[in-house]
DNA sequence: CAGGATCCACCTTGATACTG
DNA sequence: CAGTATCAAGGTGGATCCTG
């Protein structure tokens, strides 16, 4: 169905948004990673939400989605596309903004610094 | 109150995330407008919903409100703070990517180009 | 002119249980 | 192991009315 936005700062934004999505770039931008190993990152998620996060990128052409195996249990694994790691400028930046606001501000915290958005750099 | 993030994109997304934020930073932007001019320049937003938005972004560092007369009618005129003008590459670069995408797929439309955001590189 | 107060609809996320 | 189905909760945006 067709999507309209007034700037593309929206369409980027309706990409990337989503609780857990930044977190799944990351992971995702390190290594390609199966369904378990992401819930072992992120093991606060459920995985219904994981689920959905991860078709959501799929469908808007940021990752890929892998099967391997025909009969139970499956493996599927998880990728970066091309387009996907496309974002790495883009995330590494919102990162470091990120941080220089939490360094100037005493009540916003920052767990994870933006090293682990650095290898998406590596294409 | 104190808030947390797992990395700097969540603290930015944070930020600039909401229907109307986009657009409200694009027009500040070019220059400090008044409530009556954003009111013009985004025709469909309620006045609650404004308000709410710019208290948001005034709040968080983005914007400033400056309020003229002491007796109603006010005049009340919103400006990008540098924080918020330290935004522009970001805002640019988002913009590209979401055009760039965009004219890939087919079904994703873009009203406005990335020129609308170009003045926040003149710091 | 600018914005506060209510009340409301929707969307996103989450808890839980179940399937191949 | 990976994913679906159902139901519930909270937050965000919106319609409308009212105030200094």
């Amino acid at each position: 169905m067709k999507q309209t936005f007034n700037n593309g700062v929206e369409a980027t934004l309706k990409v990337i948004s989503g609780k857990w999505k930044p977190q799944l770039l990351c992971h995702l931008g390190n290594r390609p990673q199966r369904t378990c190993d992401l819930r072992q990152a992120l093991p606060d998620i459920s995985q219904k939400v994981l689920t959905q996060q991860l078709r959501e990128l799929e469908r808007d052409g940021i990752i890929d989605r892998q099967i391997t195996g025909e009969q139970a249990p499956f493996k599927v694994t998880y990728s970066l596309t091309p387009l996907g790691r496309s974002l790495g400028q883009i995330l590494v930046q919102m990162s470091i903004w990120g941080e220089h606001r939490a360094s100037e501000l005493p009540d916003v915290e920052i767990t994870n610094d933006h090293g682990g958005f650095s290898r998406l750099l590596e294409n």
